[in-house]
DNA sequence: CTGTTATATACATTGTTATGTATATACATG
DNA sequence: CATGTATATACATAACAATGTATATAACAG
């Protein structure tokens, strides 16, 4: 899915954020999710049904449960958007420096950038 | 700025992400962008003003115009927030080495100053 | 088959948003 | 000051979105 106001509309709601956020990482079932938003479970329900058809999460059947996760695609598609702004912050340079220090912990053998 | 609902509210809009994709890199007035988008002037201003209220946009005097141009401070934000989730579709390392690449080939030109 | 649990959807309601028209404000120019 | 140009705002309208209640579907347990 490329980034357009569709996309940013389907994140635009509170409670459907929050929903987003708390299936970082996990995959959940729509009971899960009433636990942890505000709303009932029918309201859950339609916003997942909304999220699916954006593109932000796929379904898993589990017996009587459905098990929903986000899908990796639309935040990487939010990432190539985002480039396009990258430089009224920071060069490119700027990004890859700090990109390097938070890497040279893990990974010492990586070339320099400049030089 | 952090990144919630109201800040994907804010893009939710066709006309108004039009405004802002408009504005990439360039200082705009009002008359400029009702050229580019199609609605009246009103619109664009009551646009602009939200776009303004969310912290997006900056604007600066000119004679009779007024000169919008976007914030740095929300886009970094929401890389930020994207942060989240880039475990999701890549490792950092994989990141990394796609910055790198990107970079090879204006990596003089950027650094040319402090050479 | 019956009862129970999990999830989805239809409907009504309420609040919000985008837009155009009309008008106001602010600055510029002569 | 008078006129023109650029931008902002008030108001009315029409479309849309989120929610709860009630109900439907589907899978499971016995």
């Amino acid at each position: 899915m490329r980034v357009n106001a569709d996309f940013f509309q389907t994140l635009s709601d509170p409670t459907r954020l929050r929903i987003v956020e708390a299936m970082r990482g996990r995959e959940c079932a729509v009971g899960d999710l009433v636990e942890r938003v505000a709303i009932r479970q029918s309201g859950v329900s339609r916003h997942l049904r909304i999220l699916h058809d954006a593109g932000l999460v796929q379904v898993r059947p589990d017996g009587q449960r459905r098990l929903y996760s986000l899908r990796p695609e639309p935040f990487r598609d939010l990432d190539a958007w985002l480039d396009g702004y990258r430089r009224h912050w920071e060069s490119r340079l700027d990004r890859l420096a700090r990109a390097l220090e938070q890497q040279r912990a893990k990974r010492s053998h990586l070339t320099e950038p400049r030089r």
